[in-house]
DNA sequence: GTCCGTCGTCGAAGCGCTTCGACCCTCGGC
DNA sequence: GCCGAGGGTCGAAGCGCTTCGACGACGGAC
């Protein structure tokens, strides 16, 4: 039993634990990991001394002794056209959930950029890595494949060879809502996406959404028109104004655009069209802000907590090093609401 | 010398560098802490080998030896009628500036409650903390002070003492926008606030921005009511219809409430207000999302990363044991666009 | 020329924890 | 009654780093 002490800072160590309960430093190490069997009269006694001693073990004592700090990485999108509300959702969840899985959560912002990953994983401050808002061809994947530690892409890049990427299947959104409003009677539809720049630098969820929504869309033979959307309410306007004077006729649109909704409200209000009764609407949205609106909208729910979760457990996984899949893809629902009817009444 | 080698993982050690800068373990340290005088010649070697070994310190050693996790945790709070992207402002305002002083920054939500906290810091994964979302009469304060790390608060408790704080100058803030209305002729104004329950539980900006506007609007003569409002469209209409059913001579708004802006424009459009003709608005949010409605919104800015900046510099100062004030306040500032003009014509 | 102070470097002792091998004891099988 | 197999516990050796005391070399003061 070696004789050290309680810190300097007042934390008792393993130590002080071990010596109150009378037995060795590896035994409280062995019932607090459970890797060894312990007889339940000892386990009991190591735990009440380590209740009575206020006992909680140095993080990176641990680390450094178990090569495993328990902590992930979360990198954070800071930039424009990706809605805010969204990612917080993913944030908590993925704390949350780590939180159960016993790690906790480093958060990182791409603008460190891939030097800051490297830091991250290379000096062992984590374990593992969640990366968020993948471009189809993001600089950070080669170094993810090269980095030796987990990791898992929210979003799809184009090449998911030896990655683990989750995401909501997008494409299928696009189908849904299409699918949706054709069957309603609706034959021609506009997509009002995300901001050019989204499109631009190829983020996966915007391309995957557009692509269902035109296959959907020519399947059911539904005319279907895309464009993008700035998140400021004059460039929505603008856009919803030049669509109804090129396109009279269309009696439904698609939003993938939190930001833009309530211009868009605004917008068709001005031109004298009332949603659903002139205009349908479904939204790609997360569920909540699409029951807040008013009406309430018609929409495809982004799961951000269940993709959080989803993430968080396959880099538990393959922290464990079993095999997990290489593209998980959520499989959307729609939600119907208010803002959708047959046209033309 | 000691003759350890390359880590499994293939990560080179400070013991890897010196070998192969041909120095000792504890110089090498020394090079990278400057801790002590190191000859050039030898620190630009250290140097070297670093870069060509391609090392990173391991978090976890240098943590248990310096007893200094060069972490801090970042304490979001999840709950409603906390507008998400000042949040994510401060985040990663936060994030970048703790980078600045060699920092990473652990996230952790408000939902694992003050046993998390005591975790953190008793396991030494951390070296201070910062907490949003301060309530007046919060929970956690009491622990933050016997928790023997400093910590820094974003918002104002009821007491302040032993504490460190930073907030925007809220009381200020709801002067300054009824001295801008006031100065502009309006007689009769109101506040349409945060949701109840952001007051009821005892918030400290939204109080202190009530108690300024009405403390200004005293001294100014001017008129004003104040009322709570939910975030979503149907609750604000109802308020908006309303407040003006009730008070049809009220010719501006103060709005402490993003979500609100959007539904209010709709409300006063549908009563057939017009903005600023008939009724002059002033925010106080964010200044991009002011910038970005239509009509561009006079508002006070609240300064996100400014505070985040602060926050993170007065932990730092704690950290390095130097005095910081108890409270920080922020001066607010208004910012005139074109939602204001003079009332009644 | 000697002494002392300073600069630059080294070696070794931890930091608090995990984990491996060893050991003792008990119990069942023969 | 003896042996082997576990179960339960211990001690010690690290994990990779920081830091302290020590020490040699050098140079200025006397």
């Amino acid at each position: 039993m070696s004789g050290r002490g309680r810190l300097a800072s007042g934390q008792p160590t393993i130590a002080d634990v071990a010596r109150h309960a009378g037995v060795a430093v590896s035994t409280v190490s062995y019932v607090l990991s459970g890797k060894r069997a312990i007889s339940e009269v000892t386990r009991s006694r190591v735990l009440a001394s380590i209740r009575v001693l206020g006992y909680h073990p140095n993080a990176g004592a641990r680390a450094l002794a178990s090569r495993r700090a328990n902590v992930i990485a979360l990198v954070l999108p800071l930039r424009s056209g990706i809605h805010v509300p969204v990612v917080m959702q993913f944030a908590t969840a993925v704390v949350t959930s780590a939180r159960r899985h016993e790690h906790d959560v480093l958060l990182l912002t791409s603008d460190e950029g891939p030097e800051g990953l490297r830091r991250i994983a290379a000096g062992a401050l984590v374990d593992g890595v969640l990366v968020m808002d993948v471009e189809l061809h993001d600089v950070r994947v080669p170094l993810l494949r090269q980095l030796g530690r987990p990791s898992v892409l929210i979003g799809l890049p184009a090449d998911t060879c030896e990655l683990t990427c989750v995401d909501l299947d997008f494409h299928r959104a696009g189908q849904l809502c299409v699918e949706h409003l054709a069957g309603l009677g609706h034959r021609r539809v506009a997509l009002l996406g995300a901001p050019a720049a989204v499109y631009d630098r190829g983020t996966g969820f915007a391309h995957r959404t557009r692509a269902g929504v035109i296959e959907a869309a020519a399947r059911h033979r539904v005319d279907a028109v895309t464009l993008p959307c700035e998140e400021n309410a004059s460039d929505v306007h603008h856009r919803v104004v030049g669509l109804f004077a090129r396109h009279p006729d269309i009696s439904a649109l698609i939003v993938q655009n939190e930001a833009a909704v309530g211009p868009m409200q605004a917008a068709l209000a001005a031109l004298g069209r009332r949603v659903p009764d002139d205009v349908s609407v479904v939204a790609v949205c997360p569920d909540q802000f699409a029951e807040h609106a008013s009406p309430r909208l018609t929409c495809v729910p982004v799961p951000a907590e269940e993709i959080g979760r989803q993430a968080v457990s396959l880099v538990m996984g393959k922290l464990r090093d079993e095999p997990v899949p290489e593209v998980t893809l959520l499989p959307p629902r729609l939600a119907v609401r208010d803002s959708t009817s047959r046209p033309g009444h």
